[in-house]
DNA sequence: TTGTGACTTGTCAAATTTTGGCTAATGTAT
DNA sequence: ATACATTAGCCAAAATTTGACAAGTCACAA
């Protein structure tokens, strides 16, 4: 599921308009609504924000956003996979220093 | 090991200036250079013809160079890691259909 | 049907980021 | 000191992203 599906999801499951979220978001109706339906790319910040309006923790929401992000620019490269198990191998090196 | 490590190491072993490379690449020098500092990114095309002039596979190098673009943007997220292996999931399901 | 509220579409300019190349600095050997 | 390779810093053009607005669709109630 992608980020624009989830947090429709879950703004649904609480009753809360688009207007509402943006409001709160301090963006207006129609660029949440771009946001949901992934035409438009939440910021960081809209993310927590989002995470604490929607009931959910920061990590889930941030690790499908960030998921989208990665899923974006690898876009069709056959080489795909290959990199991201790369980019885990090296990710994962990084870490233990 | 990065992008721009890697394609210092095979052009070193083979002699070649950057001068020479960045000329084949038309681009200038200091260019060069910071492509292979990591200054700077290279661009697909570019990745294309260093497979060529390095003597290596095109997949190979995509693959490096997407890993880089990867790491780039998952940044020091400390979701990063869940990130990477959703976005693979995501990759291996979106292949099937 | 008319109106109302929720959401979407399209377009635009401002702001930000990326790009390429120039010049000058540094380094390294002859 | 000169010559050549590489790096550092800077700048403006180009490209991308961003936020906002106006107008459009859609569903439904009055």
């Amino acid at each position: 599921m992608q980020f624009g599906e989830k947090i429709k999801r879950l703004r649904e499951e609480k009753y809360l308009l688009q207007r509402q979220i943006a409001a709160s978001l301090d963006i207006d109706a129609p660029m949440y609504s771009k946001i949901e339906r992934g035409e438009r790319k939440a910021k960081r910040v809209h993310v927590i924000s989002l995470a604490r309006l929607l009931d959910v923790s920061e990590d889930e929401l941030l690790t499908i956003w960030l998921s989208d992000k990665i899923i974006e620019d690898v876009g069709d490269e056959t080489t795909a996979l290959a990199a991201l198990k790369r980019a885990e191998q090296e990710l994962k090196r990084s870490i233990k220093s």
